[in-house]
DNA sequence: TTGAAAGCGTTACCAC
DNA sequence: GTGGTAACGCTTTCAA
């Protein structure tokens, strides 16, 4: 029996061939790579007749034809990825809930969002970004410098947004005010008669990026008061917060802000349990306004950050696409307001 | 004074020139493009003179160059990307951590994350990931069927792997056991002497992916048995608990089980400010065993999923990458176990 | 030690 | 209507 060459026998189980490229669907259906193009991509401006179309679409179909996108955008020479870079640290609720709708604005608009994870840290990690040839880039956190969103832009990258508190040369900047969350639990802390104040930061590495600004702004609102503030690294375990709680007493404070929600109700929780009396023997007050501190009790004051909706953000990064020569419409920073509950 | 050719006058501002190139960095540094790649890659094969090396950094350095990522792995005929699409809901803290661990774990490997909005849903979403040539895909969660993993193989996908409940043909399945997590609670609850057992399953929509098996494993759990189970549908805001809470005494229940930590703290807050008492007129249990189960009281009990860690999966992605062949390694599928507090 | 050239998969222009 | 062909940016073999 005569096997035709490079036909394998039916039986045999189908060798790892290599991946299908448009000149195999091409040369099965019997046309050249262009009108496979034109087929594929419904290409209004020349027309294929409808048998050859067919040929097409069923030579596709059976090779299990997957056009490459990196060649695509090759040629095209752009493509229509917005990049975010992952934070270095896990996502906290408030910006998955932030990741997931600008996602789901971006891609009705279009676009394809990816998280990239960062693995190299430092200051090239802009190139890297740039090797991938975004149409656009979201930063949130700093770690961003104005070399940084040169490289971008000299890469092509025709939106580079920042989600930073400060503003970085070329980008347009989203101002998350985070320093005005701290502002604003000490201001009010200090309203309501507290004088030697507890800042909670967490222990955790990499956390900075978010705390220092937090702290800072407490430290801002109180510089030059009477009140006092006091830095206090807290682990979010148990263990961490029982052993703040035991030498509370021996700290004389009478209030703390804690980084977030989170933070704040893992240590409300241990001076509750220590015996302390919340809010008379120490007022508390976190942030992000998290659905947990409503349901201990007392429930928690919180400070809310003002946050662009993942649709305005959406909508900011397609307009700086099509205009990236517009001026880049600055924003009045984002605020944050103070939401007393009952443990301040 | 004689303008030399395409060579703007000093003063004026950068025009928006466009991206360089390798063939840029060549001309400039007056060398072709392949001494530019093999300088710019530190090829050893070949040795340069150390002149030549620094003309060809300095001429890159100053153009600011950037290697375009999808024209090397064109050329390459493969990349190190992993991909992994975005669940269709914004990420819990659980998933959030693990996905951290991993991303940190593959870089270490040298391979880079990405996670990838999915845009179009339905059964054409592996081709979308198809079209990114990824190394190996790792999905989370249902949504992938036997003909998306050959799609995506025979697109040179070396490893896919998911995390769903059910093993997919052709894919290695990290048989995270969803089912058996509502078949604990629910066995908690039956042996703790409670009959009349709700199952709470979040009103928002997108999450039946795991409520529903979850729910599922408590009825499998509880059928035949005198016990009777009522599914109970609760949003994730105040009010509806409050609602539910309200309705409660009418419902005759005894105990419930709800999708998740959260969910369980929202429902027994607002049980608890109906007046009913927990555990003795209803027990209560969760699960993914999260931090703030542990600070309400009653502590919640909870029952927690055993997860494979980000390094664990991320030493399989890279071991199926490496020899796809191999047998994929059946794991025995994650279980769940109990943590009973003081909520039930 | 360096350069010329081929080729990765795709699409768009321009002949046929 | 359809099919060559060139080009996108890069790496690598081969030749000089």
């Amino acid at each position: 029996m005569v096997q035709i060459p490079n036909t394998p026998a039916p039986t045999m189980p189908p060798a790892p061939r290599s991946v299908p490229t448009s000149a195999d669907v091409a040369r099965l259906a019997g046309v050249s790579r262009a009108t496979v193009s034109y087929v594929l991509n419904n290409a209004g401006a020349v027309r294929i007749s409808e048998p050859t179309r067919r040929r097409v679409r069923a030579a596709a179909e059976e090779l299990g034809y997957v056009p490459h996108a990196a060649a695509r955008a090759l040629r095209a020479g752009h493509s229509r990825m917005v990049l975010m870079p992952t934070l270095p640290v896990p996502a906290g609720p408030l910006y998955s809930q932030f990741v997931h709708d600008f996602q789901g604005a971006l891609s009705s608009l279009d676009y394809t969002v990816v998280q990239y994870g960062a693995t190299g840290q430092g200051d090239d990690e802009a190139r890297a970004w740039a090797e991938l040839r975004p149409v656009a880039v979201l930063v949130a956190g700093p770690g961003l410098g104005p070399e940084g969103v040169a490289v971008l832009k000299r890469s092509g990258a025709r939106a580079v947004v920042t989600l930073s508190p400060e503003a970085v040369e070329g980008a347009r900047a989203v101002p998350l005010d985070h320093a005005d969350v701290g502002r604003s639990a000490a201001g009010h802390l200090y309203a309501r008669g507290r004088r030697r104040i507890a800042v909670v930061v967490p222990a955790e590495p990499g956390m900075e990026m978010f705390s220092a600004p937090r702290l800072a702004g407490a430290r801002e609102a109180l510089h030059g008061s009477d009140a006092t503030v006091t830095e206090l690294s807290l682990a979010y375990t148990e263990e961490s917060a029982a052993a703040l709680a035991a030498r509370w007493p021996a700290l004389g404070l009478d209030a703390v802000f804690a980084y977030n929600d989170e933070y704040a109700m893992l240590l409300m929780r241990a001076l509750l349990d220590a015996g302390l009396r919340v809010p008379r023997d120490v007022a508390v007050i976190g942030a992000d306004d998290l659905m947990l501190g409503r349901l201990l009790r007392p429930r928690l004051s919180t400070v809310r950050i003002e946050l662009p909706s993942g649709r305005e953000l959406a909508s900011l990064v397609d307009r700086a696409v099509r205009s990236p020569a517009a001026a880049p419409e600055s924003h009045e920073p984002y605020g944050a307001t103070v939401v007393q509950r009952d443990s301040s």
